[in-house]
DNA sequence: CAGAATCCGGTACGATACTG
DNA sequence: CAGTATCGTACCGGATTCTG
């Protein structure tokens, strides 16, 4: 909050902070739709906690949309809202970079120990 | 790691992870080239413990170029590597997005008591 | 000036049950 | 199926002191 400049980045870090909402994202982005379980399963190393947790703090910020079917057994959708949408960019711009990196990085590290 | 699909934003996200490293960032992609104390002036709430440490990480990850001139009284530059420059539109999408996304929460939020 | 070294607390995250 | 409710821990990040 110190300067002006950067504070849209510090909105954008705040929004999408924690180990799993952009993979939670990511994969909202692609299936559009998906049920509690169905992003569980694709997400394996999550736990029901986390996955809960990050995507209420999605709906927070009216990244996600949650719509509830009252039956029995329950059946709740996420997806990205319209507003949610407009975080695609950043996504897809994490993803080429973080591919690309990923392969210089594997070049760098070649004969170095790490760790 | 579980699949393909999302790796690339999970390697985005592990490079860009911890609480000022897209600050740090952002302040390079702006000013080119920073010393040490230049940096820590224009983010006012880092420690120079949290400065040096998401430093280092960035430079591990070869984004961040780390310039000594050995003199006294030491002299160290900081600057984005010409890799480093590849992650700036990153830096702006989640920028654009911040600054939209922070107007669109105050809009819904203005009734809404939060904490 | 640019850090290294300690110490320390909060919390983010995980593991494991239990439930309507 | 889609969650809550506890509990425990790692570690991230802050405050402070010391140094070449």
């Amino acid at each position: 909050m110190e300067d002006k400049t950067c504070h849209g980045v510090e909105v954008a870090i705040d929004a999408m902070a924690g180990k799993w909402k952009p993979i939670i994202l990511f994969h909202l982005m692609e299936n559009k739709v998906m049920r509690f379980n169905e992003l569980k399963r694709s997400i394996p190393n999550i736990t029901q906690k986390m996955l809960t947790s990050q995507l209420r703090e999605l709906e927070y910020h009216h990244i996600v949309h949650r719509k509830v079917y009252p039956q029995v057994p329950p059946k709740v959708e996420y997806s990205l809202t319209d507003y949610g949408q407009s975080i695609i960019p950043i996504l897809k711009s994490m993803q080429k970079w973080g591919t690309s990196h990923f392969e210089h990085l594997n070049k760098n590290d070649k004969e170095q120990a790490r760790e």
